[in-house]
DNA sequence: GAGTTAAATGAAAGCGCTTACAGAATGCGC
DNA sequence: GCGCATTCTGTAAGCGCTTTCATTTAACTC
């Protein structure tokens, strides 16, 4: 079935039944009924490639991430796909595995496919590895259709950014600790993401606007993973240096931390504070529950799809929004 | 730029550029490689919009669940796109938040995107509830594109079935508990869905098997939630009912059994014993960590994508295939 | 080299829609 | 009733591709 057949219907042809689908203004009132009617009676439903080969767009927004499977991410997934979807866009879900190289062909995938918008949440920033600090496929992109970031940041014309403040978050995060007199704080992190290298530099920050040395060991790169963490705190330990608080830059990290406090007996938070990142349901699952810092996803990705439907109808949006994380104080630190 | 810009530059038609895209095999040799080179150089893509017109496919499926944050689902949703990617087709997500009603909506919606297949988690098989156990949108769609539910049951022709044999599992579980002289088993569980109900029956029936009387209050459906279980836990407590051990649907629930053992100062496992499922990473953040059922995603996942691509290959594949969970043990049970 | 067959190519007709353009209908003032 | 402006509607030309069918070319065979 189609369109020719809603025309015959609706005893109309076919360019005025297009201009109802269209909410084209110039059909009167009458035909604009038949035609609905027959629209409805024959169950009709436009087909889609014709119909991007006219107008070439298809209402569908390709969303590219590493890892779907990671907490933060699939939350943030869920919350842009349900929030396009209120605007009846859908969703292309690009996920590249871990692999850095895959994003620059995903998005020539996605790009074919006549996206109307790209969205990447941010963890393929990837900054240290200079032969990927090139995030030329991303403004190349942003030439054919708007770019959105998660926690990403990227100036350029058609490029819009959504970040929380993770510098600040951290940053307080770690004044917190050294005012509870804390001096030996392990900061465990993992990835090289603009947003993981925010974060420490929160951390170091703060040390150093505090005074406090900041030993090499204390500051730790490792996979993002509870028996990582676990182990490289014991390896610190095994040494005999001094750990009374670890930051992570994820509650994973941060489980890790609260597994080897309770296999060496140490107490928390008295001997040991520890503070997580995203504030996921993982902090609600140890004992002690992990002080946590919160960074909104929903907030964050409802800003984002705000930013990407105003971008697409036309109106203008910032280009760039922060927002502010906040920590979830629960047993892993004093009071 | 489009096929015919290709065609010029390397001196064909746009018939020939035509079959060389679609690895037809009626052309020269010579004459393909020199459409490969003007393909290269223009750095032609086709138009999808164009072509699926033409081809009335995308190479594109729908994947459709109703929670993408859950842990088991947005692993199951990054190993489908990521399997499916393997093979050149997208993905479109579409996740109906808790509304069962929106199945239907999203179906259609997802359908008249012409995508070549769709996916169903099988979270939405809802039974308990008469009007929507009618899942003749499902059948309905099957006649337009072939159908592959994960964790879900469903008879037709065009339909494909992938399920974990969570009777046998949970029974194998719960026959454990009942070995090690359990007799107070307490079966905590979440949602309606045919995999839920599976679970249940498997538990029971294991009970019976066994002769053990099964009071009511012992198999609770409740929310998926931690502190949800938790409390539920602690009602039968309150009311002095004896409970040695703890069996959940989700890894969520048990934690909140953990956490309820915790607070009461009951030892596990020697007076509690606790058994999740999902065997997600919660399972290694309680402490003691938990036992729990492992459905193993990624393997099943690749078996319905690998069914997927057969059928759309026009090959066969199996309508019905049934994996075995596994049990991994840890800490909340005894040896 | 003529005759036959198979392989390679091109011309052109769709696929189902949008939209520019032209034509028909309507309304209004006089 | 006529002329003009305005509002509707239809015709037809694309959009960029696939594919059928006819044609050309090449490859054999005797």
């Amino acid at each position: 079935m189609n369109i020719y057949d809603v025309s015959q219907k609706a005893g109309v042809s076919i360019a005025t039944v297009s201009r109802v689908l269209n909410g084209n203004r110039s059909v009167a009132d009458s035909t604009r009924k038949r035609v609905e009617a027959a629209i409805k009676e024959l169950g009709y439903e436009p087909n889609v490639f014709a119909r991007g080969l006219g107008l070439n767009t298809m209402q569908t927004i390709g969303i590219l991430c590493n890892d779907s499977s990671d907490i933060y991410i699939a939350n943030a997934v869920y919350y842009l796909q349900h929030f396009l979807s209120e605007h009846h866009y859908d969703s292309i879900l690009c996920c590249t595995g871990n692999n850095p190289d895959d994003f620059r062909k995903y998005t020539k995938m996605i790009l074919s496919k006549r996206v109307d918008a790209v969205i990447y949440t941010g963890s393929q920033f990837i900054l240290n590895q200079p032969e990927e600090h090139d995030n030329s496929y991303i403004l190349n992109a942003s030439k054919e259709v708007p770019i959105f970031l998660l926690n990403g940041i990227l100036e350029g014309e058609n490029i819009y950014c959504v970040v929380n403040d993770d510098h600040l978050a951290v940053h307080d995060a770690a004044m917190k600790l050294i005012k509870d007199g804390r001096r030996h704080i392990v900061y465990l992190y993992s990835g090289t993401t603009l947003s993981s290298q925010n974060k420490l530099s929160g951390f170091t920050d703060a040390l150093n606007e505090a005074g406090i040395p900041n030993r090499i060991e204390y500051t730790h790169l490792g996979p993002k993973d509870i028996y990582a963490a676990k182990s490289y705190l014991e390896s610190l330990y095994k040494k005999g240096l001094p750990i009374d608080a670890v930051m992570a830059s994820e509650d994973t990290l941060a489980v890790g931390a609260v597994k080897f406090a309770e296999e060496h007996g140490i107490r928390i938070p008295e001997e040991l504070e520890i503070i997580g990142y995203n504030n996921s349901i993982l902090a609600e699952c140890t004992q002690p529950e992990l002080t946590s810092i919160d960074n909104h996803v929903e907030e964050v990705c409802r800003t984002l799809t705000d930013s990407c439907l105003k971008v697409l109808s036309g109106e203008d949006a910032p280009q760039k929004v922060v927002l502010t994380a906040v920590r979830i104080d629960r047993d892993t630190t004093v009071n």
